[in-house]
DNA sequence: AAATCTACTTGATTCAAATCAAGAAAGCAT
DNA sequence: ATGCTTTCTTGATTTGAATCAAGTAGATTT
């Protein structure tokens, strides 16, 4: 909770009022590895932000996963789409381990919204993030071979990357377990 | 910019002062076939509804453009990530054909936002919009082959791309335009 | 500890798309 | 209209990744 509200605070300057409201609301919560926050179809009523453990969230094509990105620390989590239109998601998000997240849920957020402007502000910032994030995703999918997304993603997070089962790193690339087995052998030399 | 106005109203419901706010802060403009809307390197000082026309949003990457999406009428441009956050942009986007837009600017945009609930409410809204999109977006980008999205495009828009040369629609399906050359000759069968 | 399951690696083969190359067709400029 | 450029198509070849297949190592269960 307390690095959370530390990263807030570089960010925004609430009031002891404002502080008091968003305590009230956040919900601490512990995800097991392999639970789900969310399900595809389900509508994203709680979006929270990570704060220790690392969610993956993927689509499910064919009865296939496609990864399409890992969430670690101090990351906001949860559909966007599904929570701002309350409309079912077409994502699903799970822990890769046990994972602390400190959750807010829509009503909650809307009400925040409206009678604070501290946390309004907050959200637009958040928001204005998530698009910055997804732009930076998206290019590099469109520009970057899966060699260098790779290396991208274990220099970013060495640790992590140890543990996760390399199928969802493979599938976050678009590439076979295989050819990235070869890979990595390839690198490591 | 009837058109525009009358899609707003089926969203929001202004004041005729928010409405007479609105309308002084909107630059009709003209974007000739293959002018730029924004550079990559740029800071996208304002965005823009499509009255009629179509844009093409791209990354460059090694001489080369790489689509990242098509935009037509009712549809706004411009990149939100460096529109809200006044850092540079990362995305192209030209005119495809001889565009009439409806273009605000930012200080204005956020003039109004803190001064007209209703156009603070749109703006939330048009965000959320291009969230749902952008999530659309990737997970076509991440689960259709190349002749799905291909088919997708030509189906929705049969009229524009006609004329759109085809090795921009190739660069947006991520194939050669050779391939994408086969792919055409197979299916017109 | 044995048995089972999952993850990972490695090899052989197949296949689809990139590349290389050339030519036809359409658009634009002089 | 003529020439020039861009776009599009088609063919031949190459290449890189998927698929198919087998085997090893680790983890989990009983």
């Amino acid at each position: 909770m307390e690095r959370v509200l530390y990263n807030i605070n570089k960010v925004i300057h609430p009031t002891s009022t404002e502080l008091a409201a968003l305590v009230k609301i956040i919900q601490p919560r512990v995800i097991e590895k392999g639970e789900h926050f969310l399900r595809e179809g389900e509508i994203c009523r709680s979006i929270a932000f990570i704060e220790h453990g690392s969610v993956r969230a993927y689509y499910r094509v064919e009865e296939k996963d496609i990864c399409k990105d890992f969430l670690f620390e101090n990351a906001v989590i949860g559909s966007f789409a599904s929570f701002f239109s309350q409309f079912p998601s077409a994502l699903n998000i799970a822990a890769l381990e046990k994972t602390h997240v400190l959750q807010m849920n829509y009503e909650e957020v809307i009400h925040l919204y409206d009678n604070y402007p501290s946390w309004q502000k907050l959200g637009r910032i958040i928001v204005q993030d998530q698009f910055v994030k997804a732009e930076r995703r998206e290019a590099s999918l469109l520009k970057d071979p899966p060699e260098v997304r790779y290396r991208a993603l274990i220099e970013e997070h060495p640790k992590v990357f140890k543990k996760v089962p390399l199928h969802y790193v493979a599938s976050y690339l678009g590439i076979t377990p295989e050819t990235l087995s070869r890979y990595r052998s390839k690198i490591k030399l």
